[in-house]
DNA sequence: TCTAAATATGTAAATATTTGTATATCTAAA
DNA sequence: TTTAGATATACAAATATTTACATATTTAGA
C-alpha cells in the first residue's frame, strides 16, 4: 500500500465522519469554542436528542475528527489535534460560514 | 429556514458527495489539472473502471462538487467554482497530502 | 448506414447509515 | 444504598450507498 493511498484513506475516513449536517454544527461549535464540551452542552446547544448527539458524537470520535475524556459521570468531547486536516476544514466552515 | 442552516446543508451535501476515497482522488486530480477531464481521462488515471468512476463523478456533480460540459461523445467534468468552500478543502487535501 | 468509442444506466446483492424509542450503565451525592 | 443526572447502547425499521456486470445511448467518422 502506497502512502498516498494511506493519506487518501485517512482522509476521506475524516470526511465520511463529517457527512451529515448535525456533525459539521459538532465541529464548528466545537472550532469556535476552543475547547471542550459535555454531551449535554452540544446537545442542549444543537438541539439534538441525547441519544442522537452521542452516536453522532462517536461516528465523530471514531473517525478521529474528536477525542474525548470523562470526568466523572461527564464525556468531554474535544478537536483531535492529531490531523491538521481536520482544523482545516472547520477553518474553511467558518471562512465560508455565509456562503449558501 | 435559517441562513445559518442552509449554508450548514449545502456544506454537508458537498462533504457527503466527497466521502468516498475514489472522489475525493477525482478532487485533488482535478484541482491539480487546473482544468477539464473526459470520463476516460479520468478512469485511465485513477484505475477505476468506466461505470464506476460515471458513476462517482455523478455523484460528485450532484453534490454541487463539479460541474460537466458534452463535447461531442466526451463529458468534460470540472469543478464547480460556485462554492469556494469546494476549493478551500482541495487547498486542505493538496497542503497537507503527506499527512498520515 | 454501420461501426467503434465514449458515456450513462439498469439491475441486484451486499453493506452501511440514520433515527426513534427504550433501556442499560456509570458516577456522584444525599 | 438509593436516587438523579449523564452517557452509551440495544433494537428495529427505513433509507441510502457501494459495486459488479451487463447493456443502452449518444456521437463521429468510415
Amino acid at each position: 500500500m502506497k502512502k498516498v493511498d494511506d493519506s487518501i484513506k485517512k482522509k476521506s475516513e475524516i470526511i465520511k465522519a463529517l457527512a451529515h449536517p448535525a456533525r459539521l454544527e459538532i465541529l464548528l461549535l466545537l472550532s469556535r469554542k476552543k475547547g471542550k464540551m459535555s454531551v449535554t452542552d452540544i446537545h442542549e446547544s444543537l438541539g439534538l436528542t441525547q441519544p442522537e448527539t452521542s452516536r453522532h458524537l462517536i461516528v465523530l470520535k471514531n473517525g478521529s475528527v474528536l477525542n474525548s475524556e470523562k470526568k466523572g459521570a461527564n464525556s468531554f468531547y474535544f478537536i483531535n489535534d492529531e490531523h491538521s486536516f481536520i482544523r482545516c476544514i472547520a477553518n474553511c466552515m467558518n471562512k465560508l460560514k455565509d456562503e449558501q
